[in-house]
DNA sequence: AAGCCTCACAACCGCGTTTTG
DNA sequence: CCAAAACGCGGTTGTGAGGCT
C-alpha cells in the first residue's frame, strides 16, 4: 500500500483548529455531509488535509459527541469493557453513547488506569452480587441493551419490574431492601431460544440463576458453572457475569 | 512574579483494513 | 484479481492551563 504524503508534505496546515476552520468544516458537512474526506477540504476551501478534517469532525464537532465530565456511571462501564475488549476504543466507544474512543484512550490514561493502579481484584472473588447501587443497575441495563442482546428481545429499561414468568423477556430490576440496593436476576434472555435450561427460580437481594444446583449464586458463594448456557449464549453470560464481579469489585475502588 | 512541573486532551502519525476502479 | 486510494484505529506527542515552590 503506497502511503499518501502527510499534511506539512503537502503544504496543509497542521495544529489545533481554529473557530473559523472549524465553522467553514461544519458549514460544508451540514450542507455536503462527509461522503469523501480526501476530498472535503479541497472542497470546503480547508488548507487541511481529509484525514485532519475527519478526526476533527468525528472527534469534536459533531452534533452527536456528548460534551462534559465522564460520569462515574461511564467510567464504571469503560473500566469493565476494558476488561473485556481491552484497548478496542472504538468498541468500547460504540457502546457509550456520544463518547468517542479518543475521549475514552484519553480518560483511560488520565484517570481511570490511575484508579486502578493500586487495586487488586480480590483473589477468588466471590461470585455473589449484592449491595449494589442503583448506578450500577443502570449501567448493566446499559450493557445488556448494547451487548450480547438478542435482536428480537426487548430493551431493559430502569423503570421496568416485574416477576418471573415463563416466557418474560429479559428483565433486570433493581430491588431495594432498606438500605440495600440489589439487583434481582429474573430472567435474561428469552429462555426457550438462548438457554438450554432456565430455572424459574426467583431470588431477591443477590443475583442467582439457578439451575437444579448447578449454577446457583448465594451471597458468599461462588459461581459454580456455566454449563447451562448453550454456546450461543455462553460468551455474553460470560460477560454478564464478569461485569457483575467486576461492578462489586469497582465498589472498592477508591475514589479520585 | 517567575519558573517549573503536572495534567488533560486535542491532534498527529503510522499502519492495517476496506473500498474502489 | 490487483493496485491504489481512502478510511479507521490505536499509540503517541504537543501544548495550554493550572498548581506549586
Amino acid at each position: 500500500m503506497v502511503r499518501a504524503p502527510c499534511c506539512d508534505k503537502m503544504g496543509l496546515k497542521k495544529g489545533p483548529w481554529s473557530p473559523e476552520e472549524d465553522q467553514i468544516l461544519i458549514s460544508y458537512i451540514q450542507r455536503n455531509g462527509h461522503g469523501n474526506w480526501r476530498a472535503l477540504p479541497k472542497q470546503a476551501g480547508l488548507l487541511r488535509c481529509g484525514k485532519s478534517c475527519r478526526l476533527r469532525w468525528m472527534n469534536y464537532l459533531s452534533p452527536d459527541i456528548k460534551r462534559g465530565n465522564f460520569t462515574k456511571e461511564e467510567e464504571d462501564t469503560i473500566i469493565h469493557l476494558h476488561e473485556k475488549l481491552g484497548n478496542r476504543w472504538s468498541a468500547i466507544a460504540s457502546r457509550l453513547q456520544g463518547r468517542t474512543d479518543n475521549e475514552i484512550k484519553n480518560i483511560w490514561h488520565t484517570h481511570l488506569k490511575k484508579r486502578l493502579k493500586n487495586y487488586q481484584p480480590p483473589r477468588n472473588s466471590k461470585r455473589y452480587y449484592n449491595n449494589v447501587n442503583s448506578n450500577s443497575c443502570t449501567s448493566i441495563q446499559q450493557e445488556i441493551n448494547s451487548f450480547g442482546h438478542p435482536p428480537n428481545s426487548p430493551q431493559i429499561s430502569t423503570s421496568e419490574v416485574s416477576t418471573v414468568t415463563a416466557d418474560s423477556s429479559s428483565i433486570i430490576t433493581p430491588a431495594t431492601t432498606d438500605d440495600q440496593k440489589a439487583i434481582k436476576l429474573e430472567e435474561i434472555i428469552d429462555s426457550s431460544e438462548y438457554f438450554t435450561e432456565m430455572h424459574e427460580s426467583l431470588w431477591t437481594n443477590e443475583l442467582a440463576i439457578d439451575d437444579n444446583s448447578n449454577f446457583v449464586t448465594v451471597a458468599g458463594e461462588e459461581f459454580q458453572s456455566l454449563d447451562m448456557f448453550n454456546t450461543t449464549m455462553e460468551d455474553d453470560m460470560d460477560f454478564l457475569f464478569n461485569f457483575f464481579i467486576r461492578t462489586e469489585d469497582l465498589q472498592e475502588l477508591p475514589e479520585l
